[in-house]
DNA sequence: TTGTACGCGTTATCAC
DNA sequence: GTGATAACGCGTACAA
């Protein structure tokens, strides 16, 4: 027995693999990728030191000679919720599954976001970016780099590729069930921080049907937290509407134990409706109503997209919209039994 | 006006850059990384040069001459949950504020998690992997590599550096309150996977203190959904026990939703408790006892832990615990008014 | 079928 | 202060 088959130092390089094997390193490669012939022999060989030497090339090396890193980056705002993380979920399994490794950057509370795109930029092939999470002329400077791009739940921007869900016609068939459960007096809780963006998309799709009937109301952010501290002065105040139409599903389960704080039974003193269907929707008291997005879907095609994109594929739809559903739960009023609840 | 500020061909390198601004590539890179001595003159054209040209160091190459990635790996199974997103967010944030990027790897359902880990491993200066995500002899192959590394809530492994919070203390610390209680017939709802793990952890301490008055009930996995179906069961049963101690918060959210299902009021008729002291748990009906842990307090050490390791601190602690703290709510059964309550 | 040699983009060490 | 130039580790024409 010799030390041969100890820890590996770490830094083992195809030319110690080509030594031991008594070949070059281009056979080395070569037998390594699968690229050009190589006598089974050979390649016996070259297995063989590999295995002992326990050489795995460096990636370095390997992104400088082939011209590209093998890696997708995404931009986000954070983590906190359900949303985001889920779409990272589609989008990471994806990209692995086309053998790209994927770099995150999270933008929440952060200062220097735009040297940090920078950097993220440099070590990856193509980039995810969710809308409002980087300034628009970072975004303008990423599309001019050419780097292949895709922006999520985006306003759109030119030269860019846009991938988002539906927003405003969900929205209307949303607030027409509202107003059939005869509603009349409405609030839009979670009002849009900018406009374009998937919230001001479900905002103006609410008000084109509700009209004067429904007042927008702000909350801190988009979380369980905000959404409860806001209803909490919402539903606690004069003039307390009949219906809350939340931003997100977050806000409404905050919006939930608000109700529930003040003694309001929802849906009978309040009406409800959230908006994503994440998994605490179903389990909420009563189930929300709500719009149901295919968040890892949204992250899947975007990692399928981009890799179109950097295959060299022009012909990319500079735009896409995934559909959604409106599933209707109890908090959004009294139904007929037997009928709809999933 | 030329074409000079078109968008960049994504390939500027270096030596266009010296050679614009009529010097040579060392000086640019003294200039651009402020090592080394240039005449403020120089600098000044080098400065536009860069500008003009959108020049960013092309980070395999960098990489290469550096012997480093600047980018930190994590391994974790899914990201359904907030437990690990939670965990990902300080680590993320860490170590985007020591300078490096964060490569991620999800390998629940994936199969050919040996190799997805070896290519992680090839892109990063350290890797953080959590407990039961990665086979055993991957992880002493990691070991073995030298590449710098922390296992959460591992088990702990000869040579690794380990990270978790502590376990058996709260669990004994739970059990004790429950029987405080008065309730006398327990089951431990989440039954431990693998030994040594976080939950098996907390198995043994609970088991420490009550005995064979605690029984193990398995579920799927520990999801809101799984802790539903089998406290539907468990509940539904005849000997139902009189006070449940779940292995996370999303089993005993589910427990909650099971015992709701089965019209057993919480904690009158079944006692609950969880675990991890997720955002949900405060906001639960009856608010939930559990115990909480620092997680993102545990990605963030875990990034620091790394950076130490890969800067060479030989010195590194072999295995460093967490402390948790044991918040009483309502779910575990009625306490005096006045009394806790968070 | 295999080996030689060059290129990939930077960093850093020397001379000047 | 500045400029050649040798690594860094790998992929791959091209030659043999």
């Amino acid at each position: 027995m010799d030390g041969r088959d100890a820890p590996a130092p770490a830094g083992v390089t195809i030319y110690e693999v080509a030594q031991r094997a008594g070949v070059s390193i281009a056979t080395v490669s070569r037998a390594l990728r699968g690229t050009g012939p190589v006598a089974d022999a050979t390649r016996e060989k070259v297995m063989r030191a590999v295995e002992e030497l326990r050489f795995t090339p460096s990636r370095a090396g390997v992104s400088l000679a082939e011209g590209r890193h093998a890696a997708n980056g995404i931009v986000f705002p954070n983590l906190s919720g359900p949303y985001f993380a889920e779409v990272l979920i589609g989008y990471e399994e994806v990209a692995s599954e086309l053998g790209r490794s994927v770099v995150i950057l999270s933008t929440k509370g952060r200062g220097a976001v735009r040297d940090l795109v920078r950097e993220l930029a440099g070590r990856v092939d193509g980039l995810a970016v969710f809308g409002s999470t980087v300034p628009g002329d970072v975004v303008d400077e990423l599309v001019a780099s050419g780097l292949p791009l895709v922006l999520i739940s985006h306003a759109g921007r030119p030269g860019a590729m846009t991938l988002r869900s539906e927003n405003a016609a969900p929205a209307r068939a949303l607030a027409a069930h509202l107003l059939g459960h005869g509603h009349r007096a409405f609030a839009f809780l979670g009002a849009p921080y900018a406009t374009g963006d998937d919230v001001d998309e479900r905002w103006q799709g609410v008000r084109g049907v509700l009209g004067g009937a429904v007042e927008p109301v702000a909350t801190a952010e988009y979380t369980v937290e905000a959404g409860y501290e806001a209803a909490l002065r919402l539903l606690g105040g004069r003039r307390r509407p009949e219906a809350v139409i939340c931003s997100d599903d977050e806000v409404a389960l905050g919006a939930i134990l608000a109700a529930e704080h003040l003694g309001l039974p929802v849906p009978h003193e309040v009406a409800l409706t959230g908006w994503d269907d994440i998994m605490a929707a179903r389990h909420a008291r009563p189930a929300l109503t709500t719009v149901r997005q295919p968040m890892r879907e949204l992250g899947a095609q975007a990692a399928r997209a981009l890799d179109r994109l950097i295959a060299g594929g022009r012909a990319e739809p500079g735009h896409r919209t995934l559909d959604t559903e409106l599933i209707i739960r109890g908090s959004c009023g009294p139904h007929p039994p037997g009928r709809s609840l999933s």
